[in-house]
DNA sequence: TGAGAAACAGTCATCCTTGACTGTTAGCGG
DNA sequence: CCGCTAACAGTCAAGGATGACTGTTTCTCA
């Protein structure tokens, strides 16, 4: 009684082991931290070898850079259907509810652990900033599709910028408060945009 | 010719060596990151030797600790005299000036390393959400000195968080962005005050 | 089908960090 | 003035991380 191993292409071979690595990275950055992201943890977590992951990664920073690709591509991925679904959401506050919960991803926790990590390594300091224009784009987009009828007020401009930053900043200070102070910020933003735009 | 050793008390020596070790820290934290600071470079930047250092502080975990309360105290010791010269200080313009400068500080920066740090050390977590609380209080009163015209305005409670947070965003993003973009933003904070309390 | 290349496996030397450990000196109380 | 303790000095072993290196398997293409 043999196995049957299914016949793969050198590329669906070597596709399917980069991504398991990067998924691991991934989970890594999310549970353990930049710091706690080597490079035994990731190939242990892949269930790769040693010389796979040396293979695909010459370096950890070469993987920690495909990481920064790998995460803003599928936060696009996540963003972008909800900008298809945004119709559906009803106002202000439905829409204030969408955009914060782009901010609560994995995928967003996992890119603020390689932002920390930006500010002492040019290499990705650079990749995240080149990205991080994609992705701002994106939220943008998404905060059009979510608030059509208010894209011209006067006062569009003058919010947004400061809701988006201000959902960064209570995204990270969530790791030390609690669940409660966020939901107060919730409330807060979408008065300030009734406030402002109604 | 013998060099004149001045003779201090165990207090003193000991109160100065410890001194120097949580300048280091700090610089260390603001100038390589919580991951560059390791004992040895911190050992190096003190000038300390090893026993003194372990001596003082037992493990790398409390020396990060100790180099938290320290930062703090030393926020508070920049913030205290703002909020008394707050007066000097007009109008909103002016109090965002001075608050932005207060999330600017080389101590913000050291601060924020051991924030992203504090994700995966429960103690370095909890240590700096107690300090936190006590920040925030400060900021507070800092905002109360500066805007006191303003503290009963029905928009006063709804405005300050989000400004707060926005700037601690901002601030995180200032690592990737242009100044130009900065100076944008502080732009936009103004006008948004004014558009709320005038 | 067979040579060659890509993908992967596993080991190893090197470096770095940490904290334990032992030795030395300076101040303090009796 | 003497013994004791806190403050400091310097070394060392253990562990972990990184990337170089060599060996093996799997596909591809002529």
């Amino acid at each position: 009684m043999t196995t049957v191993v299914a016949r793969r292409t050198q590329a669906e071979r070597s596709a399917a082991t980069r991504s398991r690595i990067l998924a691991a990275t991934v989970d890594c950055l999310v549970e353990v931290g930049h710091a706690g992201t080597t490079t035994l943890e990731v190939q242990r977590r892949a269930e790769v070898s040693r010389g796979a992951l040396l293979h695909h990664f010459p370096s950890r920073a070469e993987l920690l850079v495909a990481a920064v690709y790998q995460l803003f591509e599928a936060q696009r991925d996540v963003v972008g259907p909800e900008v298809s679904r945004a119709r559906e959401v009803g106002g202000i506050d439905g829409g204030i509810d969408v955009l914060w919960i782009s901010f609560n991803s994995p995928l967003a926790v996992a890119i603020d652990e390689l932002w920390s990590a930006a500010r002492n390594d040019d290499e990705l300091r650079e990749a995240i900033a080149k990205e991080d224009r994609h992705a701002r784009a994106e939220i943008r987009r998404l905060c059009d599709a979510l608030w059509p009828d208010y894209v011209k007020h006067p006062n569009y401009e003058l919010a947004l910028p400061i809701v988006i930053d201000a959902m960064h900043g209570a995204a990270r200070a969530r790791v030390v408060r609690s669940d409660r102070a966020t939901a107060k910020r919730l409330a807060g933003w979408k008065q300030l945009l009734h406030e402002l735009w109604d």
